[in-house]
DNA sequence: CTGAAAGCGCTTACAG
DNA sequence: CTGAAAGCGCTTACAG
């Protein structure tokens, strides 16, 4: 079942080959100084014996020489949280690869403030990383440098926002558009396929928030004729605006039995809700996924969230990314998707471990 | 931020202690012969330091006897696809530490039959392993069994299968009450609280289905009175049953619009449902997800189903196991419960990595 | 361009 | 009970 390697090693491809260790490393590796001939017979021999590196012992070889892999990222009042556990799962994939020699430099920006972010970038290259995982703002300016720092051979890895038209060695992060897609169809299952649906979103700071949008108003009009989108509201979002916003909102039009919060102010949509008494007369759906959203479920507020898995779009960024840096294998796939699930009440907290 | 190791070695303690090498590495891993007093004092010496082992050095130097991990599982005609979900999580695991000298031996089993499970453990102790992954068939002579060799010193890991009162490192699987409440939630949330639920179940040959059962009918109780259980029919899962049953249990119990398939059979009744002119009119819950469900979701033939992540069931019963056999750590804890997700239309195959 | 040798951190016969 | 030495598979100055 598993006799699929061992046995062959660079010892035994010396021998085949009639030439020392180094040297076929040195092949294998595409290190420079070995005469083209030489390494071709080498490369053919390992293809012939489906040679596979041993990373354990390559790890520990060049454990003297640690790398880097440096975080980018940045907070603002209404990622904070799904941030924390990107953190946290970053974390975890780290430690569970200190062995082999990984290290973590982190820097951390704020408010999508793109000028910022171009600085840390700077800042962090100086600490002499081996790879990026960069939470990047959606800006020219980022695109740019992203895409020169690539070219320049640095293997960057876009997390949790995806940037068009930048070359990366992958993206890992949710599926926009197909999260825009769940909550059409949490809709429909929800309402029985008959509801007006209020959105509250921000403004489209991310690609990804848009698409999501779309592609809701997409499925909608074709799959689910029977939901109507009565008004999507974008605010600027902080406490104060999503309250009024809310308001304003359900008082202008009354018709509206469900409530699509994207980016969060869910606290203070709820207490608007209550103050103008249409609790529990409103369905909401929240895509954000935090401690107080919890609460709102456990309490009957909310009747479902979709959660983006933040631990697991941190610590997939990582494995993809060492893998990578270990074996340099070309990567199966440019975008890695990670699930968004849905959430009610009873299947919270439903996994744990990590 | 990760400074938490290295430069900490067992040349630097045996240097500390005044030792070699080799008896530091007798004392740290408690191997006999070695003289209790300086065993001690090294043993001090490494918590003072806070020496952690790489295990990188430690898979290396020990790669000549490889580990075998034993598998032991169970076909039988309804739980098929998620034992080929479990084995790829299995395999996905094992091939990502074949490095680590990890083997795996598998041994099949069919239809709960307990002897013959027996019969496989003898076999699969006779290959040597070094630890056992069992998805344990539900009887006491093999809870004896696992008890036993989990005494005698073999690491067991119950898979998917919870076994009461049995010794054993862990188990990992579903979280079974909870699936039975999750039901009672989707239930609530498809139907707007009130339903006139029935149920398709085979006769408890595993507890966990039974927990599953219990769970529901307590929650509808007490937080959806809403919701009534109109009838629990319980049948031996095959085809034919599961039409006939599907057919008797909607024709004597007109009420029913909502039909939860805890097992399996969902094939055969959508079948029934159709011959019977009910197709659109009951709303059906799965606890299976196999391609054929994917493809009655597709069509709208499915309201729901809940995934028990099988690939994940697998593959963290490896990582655990291992894990624990490189370090000895003792497990933070004894239940790995891997969550179960609401699939609905819209977000099959979210994501789209392993 | 290539080889011999030392090294990564740990384990393990072997000899005493 | 303990140490010296070889070994796990790969990498890397160093010398040529």
């Amino acid at each position: 079942m598993s006799e699929r390697k061992n046995s062959v090693t660079i010892k035994k491809i010396a021998e085949m080959a009639g030439v020392s260790r180094g040297t076929v490393d040195r092949a294998l590796n595409n290190r420079k100084g070995v005469n083209p001939e030489v390494a071709k017979k080498i490369k053919e021999i390992a293809e012939l014996l489906n040679y596979k590196v041993n990373i354990l012992a390559k790890s520990l070889s060049q454990s003297k020489n640690k790398s880097k892999i440096g975080l980018i990222y940045h907070v603002n009042l209404y990622t904070s949280v799904i941030i924390n556990e990107i953190e946290e799962g970053i974390l975890k994939a780290v430690s569970e690869r200190i062995d082999y020699g990984i290290e973590l430099v982190t820097k951390c920006g704020q408010n999508f403030d793109a000028n910022k972010q171009l600085e840390l970038i700077d800042e962090i290259l100086e600490e002499g990383i081996s790879a990026l995982i960069i939470v990047p703002i959606n800006d020219d300016k980022i695109r740019q440098r992203i895409n020169q720092l690539y070219l320049e051979g640095l293997p960057v890895i876009l997390l949790t926002n995806n940037l068009e038209e930048t070359n990366k060695l992958a993206y890992v992060g949710p599926n926009y558009p197909l999260t825009g897609r769940i909550v059409a169809g949490l809709t429909n299952i929800i309402t029985n396929g008959k509801a007006n649906l209020g959105i509250i979103t921000a403004p489209c700071s991310m690609l990804g928030h848009k698409q999501r949008i779309d592609s809701l108003k997409e499925l909608t009009k074709t799959r689910y004729p029977g939901i109507k989108i009565i008004k999507i509201s974008e605010v600027i979002l902080n406490e104060i605006e999503a309250y009024k916003d809310t308001k304003e909102l359900l008082i202008n039009n009354p018709q509206i039995d469900i409530l699509w919060y994207a980016h969060g102010g869910v606290l203070s949509g709820l207490k608007a809700i209550k103050d103008i008494g249409l609790t529990g007369k409103i369905k909401i759906i929240s895509s954000d996924f935090s401690s107080f959203i919890k609460q709102a479920l456990i309490e009957d507020l909310v009747t479902a969230a979709i959660s983006q898995n933040g631990f697991q779009q941190g610590y997939y960024a990582v494995k993809i990314l060492v893998d990578y840096l270990l074996t340099k294998n070309t990567l199966q796939q440019k975008d890695f998707f990670i699930g968004s699930d849905i959430i009610i009440k009873e299947n919270m907290g439903d996994m744990n471990l990590n």
